[in-house]
DNA sequence: TCGGCCGTAAACATCTCGTTCACATCTGGA
DNA sequence: TCCAGATGTGAACGAGATGTTTACGGCCGA
């Protein structure tokens, strides 16, 4: 599947496409502005230090990232992490949007990387956190 | 049913018919001056920036914008965003295409795309704004 | 065996958006 | 010019979506 994935349609402001550099033909590398992924062995870093995401918690921030600038619907976000049909009123998405949220605001408080659209699902771009995180 | 749709017969001056590029073979962008529409994930972006439309406005914008130079009636708008037919004094419609109208004025002042045909319905055309929005 | 980590689930809190209504303004015909 | 209907405008409300917290139980390594 992520083969098919393709370059996100338009290229936002800041959001610059994922780099993907390939090392020794199966690592893969997704930057994003302070972001590092490194999908074949679940890790993310910022300034080189490890972001201490769990499995779940890594492949729902991995299904976001995957797909930058576009909006991704909670069954599909569901399936590419717990596969089959998403039930009715289940909340698991959104928990782990939130676990995933928390822990890259503590490593990269000046962005923010997950975005919410309403009735629809998540997206994923980096962007800079209005106020610096002061707050 | 967006499949079926043809470019607009109409050659209005300023009114170029709409972009359609092909992304994955999935995605359909909408172009109109400064608007891009990106109906697959419920996008609307001005040079890059996105406007913050909701479900409802973006659909209402995008059953104009699909018929770009024609006059749409609003129980067919109805009909493509709520479903169903139009009950009478219905003011839906209306009030959406408002809202769109204020979002749109933000993101691109110098142009007007949505037009009132009274007694008939809207029309979707990109026009350049006479003044400049001083009014 | 024990203790900590993790995923799940449920409950509560908060926010967003669609709907609806009331009133203002405009249009076209009489 | 006047009137009736159409359209523009602004705001309040409630339902539902999303955010957040907590508890529980299983798994796994020490």
């Amino acid at each position: 599947m992520r083969a098919g994935h393709t370059v996100p349609p338009v290229g936002t402001s800041s959001q610059a496409a994922p780099i993907r550099a390939r090392l020794g033909g199966e690592d893969e590398l997704l930057r994003f502005e302070e972001l590092e992924l490194l999908p074949s062995d679940y890790q993310v870093r910022v300034h080189g230090v490890r972001v201490p995401l769990t499995m779940r918690e890594f492949e729902t921030l991995l299904a976001l990232a995957e797909r930058p600038g576009r909006v991704v619907m909670r069954p599909e976000i569901y399936g590419r992490v717990w596969g089959g049909e998403m039930p009715r009123r289940d909340r698991s998405v959104d928990v782990f949007v939130r676990k995933v949220r928390l822990k890259l605001a503590v490593a990269s408080p000046e962005w923010r990387y997950i975005h919410t659209h309403f009735g629809i699902g998540y997206r994923f771009t980096a962007e800079r956190v209005p106020d610096g995180g002061s707050k």
